[in-house]
DNA sequence: GCAAAAGTGTTGTTTGTACACCCATGT
DNA sequence: ACATGGGTGTACAAACAACACTTTTGC
């Protein structure tokens, strides 16, 4: 669970950071191909050492902005592994995980170096590195049960979007199919929502409602 | 967030417990009366560095025996805390929390050497080291409202307990009363106790019955 | 007028909450 | 006989789940 720099005996601390969206109906998740060091030519999360000045949720936050160019998103630390299996041997350190909820338009991968990034689908992973998978599974249970209690997908929306859209997000992410009648009726009613005022045409049908977040920052229900 | 030995440059991973139980009809947590030391005078949640050759489990567990001798209890990880303010500066490193839940019959409290150790009620803390306090709430808000979807309680009540001993467990960690009608039933219909068979004579009143948990380990319900 | 997605109500079931009296025992 | 905690049932409210048809638009 860490990026091309490693170095050995004194404990080391990294940041990993699972960036999750919802793109084309699918949850996925940012990963990156690694093209060299321990697990060559595998995919890993993005991740790095803590660089002491800064705090944990600092060096999540920025690691997010590195790797998506977007910060004001919901981030939340999710476990803290201690152990790094790391190629053969297994590495002394831990791991500090965080999640982040990102809307794919937002995000500018860098396409830059050797550390190609690209968008997986979370339900068909590869093998990654550093048992990343455990990481990635845990994120996604955790961001489960969140829908159920708090608002996070505001996080995954833009400002504007209309009741399908919300609920597209929603079948994503608990990779089921919601009803209808009773989803609308439970947001509006909860308050997590409201009407935004206008509608949008698209397509040879209805024009759809807009909505809101009542809050655009994390509250339980 | 850290005991007795305490260095200083490279990041530390320090390891802290909150070890909860319930006490006369309280839930009270262990601290450890710092004699020396940074906060010297304070108290402070037990816990240790990382000895590198653990895993973060382990190192939490072998904390917890250390402090109380009790083994086979629930243990889970709270939280990691990026900041640790330590005196007057602020220290480089992570502390990892986890907390416990034991039965306060089966602790035997180290009264050894200079580092005391006593049970505090968490409703009425003293300023704690390290900005232990914030750990202790945290872990009292997950242990709340784990009570309410998982059978955890078992690992605070022996083996055979009646329904009684039962409902002050539960409301001295809700800090309210409950119905004990509607308490009973729920117990019941969800499985998560079954009765022992026998019952506890005690006081000038109606025998209880004895029941225990259908499972002695983390039960989901 | 047809295809396509938007929108809308009712009913039954389950779950939770409020509430008051009798029972078995020791003194 | 009385004080003490153990034990039980019912009625209402709220939350949730199942289910099908009408509306507005583009072509």
């Amino acid at each position: 669970m860490s990026p091309p720099g490693h170095s050995l005996t004194p404990p080391l601390i990294a940041v990993v950071v699972v960036i999750l969206s919802v793109i084309e109906d699918g949850l996925r998740v940012l990963l990156i191909h690694r093209s060299a060091g321990p697990f060559r030519d595998s995919w890993a999360l993005p991740g790095g050492l803590l660089a002491p000045p800064e705090s944990l949720d600092q060096a999540a936050a920025r690691k997010l902005v590195e790797e998506t160019g977007v910060g004001d998103v919901y981030l939340e630390q999710l476990y803290t592994f201690g152990e790094l299996p790391r190629g053969d041997a297994t590495e002394r350190g831990v791991a500090v995980a965080y999640f982040a909820l990102v809307q794919s338009a937002q995000v500018r991968l860098r396409e830059s170096d050797t550390w190609q990034p690209a968008w997986h689908n979370v339900h068909v992973l590869p093998p990654l590195a550093f048992g990343n998978n455990a990481v990635v599974d845990y994120a996604v249970r955790r961001l489960r049960s969140k829908l159920e209690y708090t608002n996070v997908a505001y996080s995954l929306l833009p400002r504007q979007f209309t009741l399908s859209e919300l609920q597209q997000v929603y079948e994503a992410i608990l990779d089921r199919e919601l009803d209808k009648r009773n989803f609308r009726r439970r947001m509006l009613s909860l308050g997590v929502i409201k009407p935004a005022g206008g509608t949008r045409m698209e397509g040879a049908h209805r024009p759809a409602q807009l909505y809101t977040f009542a809050r655009r920052e994390p509250v339980t229900i």
